[in-house]
RNA sequence: CGCGGGGUGGAGCAGUUCGGUAGCUCGUCGGGCUCAUAACCCGAAGGUCGUAGGUUCAAAUCCUUCCCCCGCAACCA
């Protein structure tokens, strides 16, 4: 049996959840639901990153301990998955004992392996800004920023030697195409490799200045660089060394977005190898949601909700709009206007009242039993081998990250099904008192319903499952097939099964007045 | 010359890796059907594929120039 681990990013518990944790965190949740319906063993990872300044900051400003300041936004995020749907098997937190002491076992491994050395660090330092600047970057000798003279600081640091795995890692991708994907940050990635700046790692930040980290285990006075404290995550959470997870999960893969793909793609391959570990698998890499073509800011208060959006559109709708609208690893736009066209075109119009339509003429016609299929025609034949089809490009192309292009595989099929039911008009073969051609019609069209319903389970699981079980068949999870198995052949529908008199699964939205208004005023202008 | 991505009918996008009839969804216009969620089906209009050159029998696709937009370079998915 495979084995599937995939891990979101751990958030940084500054903010409240939005519309981007939502997406990276759905899509990861498709993309495991997608390999427990290949009959893979699957593991689930998301969490919170909670160390750092910024923490220690905000929780000063409201008087409390970063402890519980951390404490209380990890509990929104823990609260908000279970509402989108998302059935994580494990949350992790690095202010975990667990995870605090696999970060230290993990230093403490490297440090005995030589990787790191104590050395001193020169730097212009902007207050301001809270970060160093080299020379370089520099406008006149000011920060860019506050365009106010930083002052040098020399301080002294633990530092990884990374650039020792530099010349290694840009082999390791180079030779492995997919090792990161999309294409684009797989170049992005190697750009920065080959611009020759990156050093070796700062590691360490003396307690003088940041106390809230996690302890280096060769030297109480510091503590732990956030990021080589955060990426751990994803094997303490599997309990390494010695857990019975980590051994059986890893090497898995990663999904993150756009912004933190240094960390991934440069920091933490050489981590992992410095501690004699397998590297990750993939790392998936995605885009951001813009609102009117700028991205999601507190400033300009164009965060999107994503409980909002649930609540009034729908989660299923919601989910099956994040996968099918955005192109994995571009940006996309993100509007209501577009939600709601989505859902009325793609899911009410094409899928629901392909549904509805269908299970009002088995009721009418066969009193909701399943027909029994003659021989098929042509234009049979077409819808079947589409069916097939259609469930097999999902199956490559969904494990592939393309979900937008893989919905619109099965969406083809979808299509071709409406068509079908008009050429084929099964009212005039009632009419005609053709039973033995109007059951066979029907039986191809609930055939390939059911193979549809299947392959949205990991993108619309509750949708999914109603389907299903208006079809008269067991829930799509946990599995009761699998997508490979249901690609070998056209069939899974006995005849006989009862299926529901009627279906409304997804409803037309409202178009708002104004609009239509609008349209028709423009058009009656000459 | 810091790095990367993008500029395709009214809107949003695919197609560019390995050149060969410009495709999809939405919208618009006309028609059909009546099983269905005023849904569905058929047809039509609408693009010199950012710009200027080049290679080629042939370029959205390859090469070069320029213009515009976005992101990264700093712990905001």
């Amino acid at each position: 049996m495979n084995t599937f681990f995939l891990t979101t990013p751990i958030y940084y518990v500054n903010a409240n959840p939005h519309l981007g944790h939502a997406y990276s965190t759905i899509v990861s949740d498709a993309l495991v639901r997608f390999h427990k319906m290949l009959g893979d063993d699957t593991f689930f990872l998301t969490g919170t990153d909670e160390h750092g300044d910024k923490i220690a900051q905000a929780a000063e400003k409201q008087g409390i301990s970063p402890q519980r300041f951390a404490d209380e936004i990890s509990a929104r995020f823990q609260a908000l998955w279970p509402q989108l749907g998302i059935a994580n098997d494990s949350f992790v937190r690095t202010t975990d004992p667990a995870h605090k002491q696999a970060v230290q076992t993990f230093l403490q491994r490297v440090y005995d392996a030589g990787d790191i050395y104590f050395g001193e660090f020169g730097g212009h330092y902007c207050y301001g800004c809270e970060r160093f600047y080299t020379e370089k970057e520099l406008e006149n000798g000011l920060c860019p920023q506050h365009k106010t003279r930083p002052e040098f600081i020399s301080e002294k640091n633990y530092f990884f030697k990374m650039s020792k795995y530099l010349p290694w890692l840009r082999e390791h991708i180079e030779s492995n195409e997919n090792f990161i994907r999309p294409r684009r940050y797989r170049a992005e990635a190697l750009a920065m490799l080959e611009s020759g700046v990156l050093e070796d790692l700062c590691i360490s930040r003396p307690k003088t200045r940041l106390s809230w980290g996690i302890e280096l285990p060769f030297d109480s006075d510091y503590v732990c660089y956030v990021w080589f404290d955060a990426l751990i995550n994803y094997i303490s959470a599997l309990g390494w060394p010695d857990g019975e997870n980590y051994a059986r999960y890893w090497p898995g893969e990663h999904l993150v977005a756009k912004d933190i793909l240094k960390p991934h793609a440069v920091f933490w391959p050489p981590m992992l190898k410095a501690a004699g570990l397998p590297v990750y698998k993939h790392l998936n890499v995605h885009g951001y949601w813009l609102v009117r073509d700028t991205k999601m800011s507190k400033t300009l208060g164009n965060v999107v909700d994503p409980l909002d959006m649930s609540r009034r559109f729908g989660l299923d709708a919601f989910r099956y709009f994040l996968l099918r609208e955005m192109r994995f690893g571009e940006d996309a736009g993100f509007s209501e206007e577009a939600l709601t066209l989505r859902i009325n075109a793609d899911l009410a119009n094409d899928l629901g009242n392909l549904f509805s339509r269908v299970l009002a003429m088995t009721a009418k016609y066969f009193d909701c039993r399943v027909p029994e299929a003659a021989a098929l025609t042509d234009a049979d034949e077409d819808i079947a081998e589409g069916s097939l089809r259609a469930l097999r490009n999902f199956v490559q192309l969904f494990g592939n990250t393309r979900f937008d292009v893989a919905l619109e595989s099965l969406w083809e099929n979808i299509r071709a099904m409406n068509k079908y039911v008009d050429s084929q008009a099964p009212w005039a073969l009632h009419k005609q008192g053709d039973t033995a051609r109007l059951g066979t019609v029907m039986h191809v069209l609930l055939t390939a319903m059911r193979k549809a319903a299947l392959c949205l389970w990991p993108v619309m699981p509750e949708a999914s499952n109603r389907m299903l079980e208006q079809l008269g068949c067991p829930p799509g999870a946990p599995p009761t097939t699998t997508l490979p198995r249901e690609g070998e052949a056209f069939d899974g529908l006995a005849p006989g099964t009862v299926v529901a008199a009627s279906s409304n699964i997804f409803p037309r939205l409202e178009v708002k007045k104004e609009n239509a208004g609008n349209v028709k005023k423009q058009r009656s202008r000459p």
